[in-house]
DNA sequence: TTTAGCACTCACTTGAGGAGAGTGCTAAAA
DNA sequence: TTTTAGCACTCTCCTCAAGTGAGTGCTAAA
């Protein structure tokens, strides 16, 4: 796999530059000409035939040039790319983009604003994880009656997550009492994960306090909600920026990712399926059949070192890696340290 | 205007209807035959070529069959349009979503289920505003302490929508000071609209509490920026819908539509603009440029005789605008009927 | 007033021809 | 042995012309 001597990795990378920006199959009288590879457009037709038999190149039909395979995207993500920085627009409109979120305070309307500009930022399409709760700390829970028969339930975590549900209240439940089971719980579940609130470990506190078993069952059981059931907090930014590649003039192919962009379920499941840190997802790399055309550039974000949420960048697989790499790096390390603050 | 004899009508209705079927302009042959007027082709030719005088139709070349105006749409929808009511299968998808929805409890869940449920009923795109907090009245507020700097503001509106904003608390203050000055403000603000709210009626409660101006003007402050900012709480379903339609087959007509649905505050201000109960906008009659080749049918829904939200379906201005109507009408009497006992 | 007949229009399809970009192969040059 | 120039070849894409078919407008007869 890695047997590409010199010559052969500098007319791979000329020509993987040279598709990501033209979307055009690339000749081999182009690379001898526009990138200082002092050899004839003959040389690097023999060279090229080789990297095609490899398997890094493709052709589309028998008289066209080439273009970079799966595996060539890779080899060049792998060992090719280079590192580039941010330009000054950019770093500017992070700058500007950060002391805007310096001033929110809660994790929701964080996470939505980033998603956003990274789809501006990048122009691709932005997709973003929120914390889960599941994977949030306790931190405390506030019972407010609302009317006879209804209370809201305020649930705040660690990660500055906080979710609301209005319940019904059991009747005949006297403030005193509610406010005894809420600090108690306060008391008992601070600093445990939500996750951690299983049925088992919820029947314990059941039996604790049993004398209060209604109002306790009411909070219990949504905790353990929380605990179970997967939330859908994807955030979708740009996605009429896969209309400006060529690769998406399809209408048919367009609606797959559309469609897809609809279903919460599964783009979270894609978010989820990522490899901590910075991972590259390239075509038939994603697990979904929709994005086999498509590359996902994704980062973990952390809080107390535990990872609670992913950004990602999903354009077509020739999408200008370099860039978006460097633009995704920036962001999530910024995030992480405007998310320690909180 | 009204000038058109009931055969003119007839054959207007028969294009319309024949157009929003197939997408195809619409000869005087496929009347004749497929809808039991009895006269030749010839003659509706003539009638035709009248009705393309008078406006209602148009030809996109020579020799072509008719397609309807706008103002022959317009006329359809006024006039000419049959009541069809909900089919069997409708009618089973809307009771299954409403037990559903009456399990919820948060006006912003159920809203954003309707927004999903209206587009797979219609199979058209569907727009929903959820309540204005500035169009809820003030129910009642709570505080609830985070950390030595910080705290959670929750804010209940009788529209059932609760509102989390977290603010950084002034040092120094004591349990006791907040609770009193929090009860005041929920005794003294209770029922009134946040809209009311202005500084100018917010300042005469700072000078009646002017011994705990710091916790006080952090509260204040709060609720006027709830009045004052236009909140963008527009929620979109099904997107991908408009991709079936053979009229945004064309990208690029598809690129203005989707950058559209990205901007909330546009989307927020053309469901604003409609006007209460039922109302079916065509064409250009929508004011945004966008939209000039859409159709908008909303209908307002309702909190004790108060609009607070619409529900609207967007497609094509060849939508099937008697059926949608049907289901848009059933869905917003039936979602005023769940609101009301929230 | 309605209808049959007919010439006409115009989009759409098909196929042929030519241009252009790029290839693979061969033989000469380095 | 490696590189390069030359050349025939392949394949897409564009254009153009001819043919097809759906539908029209007009005219004259019913």
């Amino acid at each position: 796999m890695a047997g590409l001597n010199e010559r052969k990795q500098k007319i791979l990378h000329a020509v993987v530059t040279d598709y990501i920006q033209t979307a055009e199959p690339v000749g081999s009288r182009t690379i001898s000409r526009h990138y200082k590879i002092a050899l004839s457009a003959a040389t690097i037709r023999n060279e090229m035939a080789d990297l095609e038999e490899l398997g890094y190149l493709m052709q589309p039909h028998t008289s066209a040039g080439r273009i970079p395979s799966q595996q060539g995207y890779r080899f060049y993500v792998d060992a090719l790319m280079d590192a580039t920085s941010l330009t000054q627009e950019e770093e500017e409109y992070l700058a500007r983009l950060f002391t805007q979120l310096e001033k929110m305070r809660e994790i929701d309307q964080i996470v939505q604003h980033t998603a956003r500009a990274l789809s501006v930022i990048t122009r691709y399409t932005s997709l973003v994880l929120a914390p889960q709760i599941k994977q949030s700390a306790f931190k405390q829970m506030r019972l407010i009656p609302m009317d006879n028969d209804k209370a809201l339930v305020v649930l705040i975590t660690d990660t500055g997550y906080i979710r609301n549900k209005v319940i019904e209240m059991p009747k005949a439940l006297n403030q005193q009492e509610i406010d005894l089971v809420v600090a108690y719980l306060n008391k008992e579940l601070s600093g445990q994960t939500i996750a951690s609130l299983t049925s088992e470990r919820l029947r314990k506190l059941r039996s604790d306090l049993y004398y209060h078993t209604d109002i306790l069952n009411v909070l219990l059981n949504m905790l353990e909600l929380c605990a179970q059931k997967p939330e859908n907090r994807v955030y979708l930014g740009g996605a009429s920026n896969i209309l400006n590649q060529p690769e998406f003039k399809d209408v048919e192919k367009l609606k797959h990712l559309l469609t897809l962009f609809e279903e919460d379920e599964r783009l979270t499941m894609v978010l989820e399926n990522v490899t901590e840190g910075l991972s590259i997802r390239i075509g038939t790399e994603n697990v979904l059949a929709e994005m086999k055309d498509c590359s996902l550039i994704t980062a973990s974000y952390h809080l107390h070192g535990r990872p609670i949420g992913t950004i990602g960048v999903l354009g077509p697989t020739r999408m200008e890696y370099a860039r978006v790499k460097t633009i995704i790096e920036e962001i999530s390390s910024r995030l992480n340290k405007l998310i320690g603050t909180l």
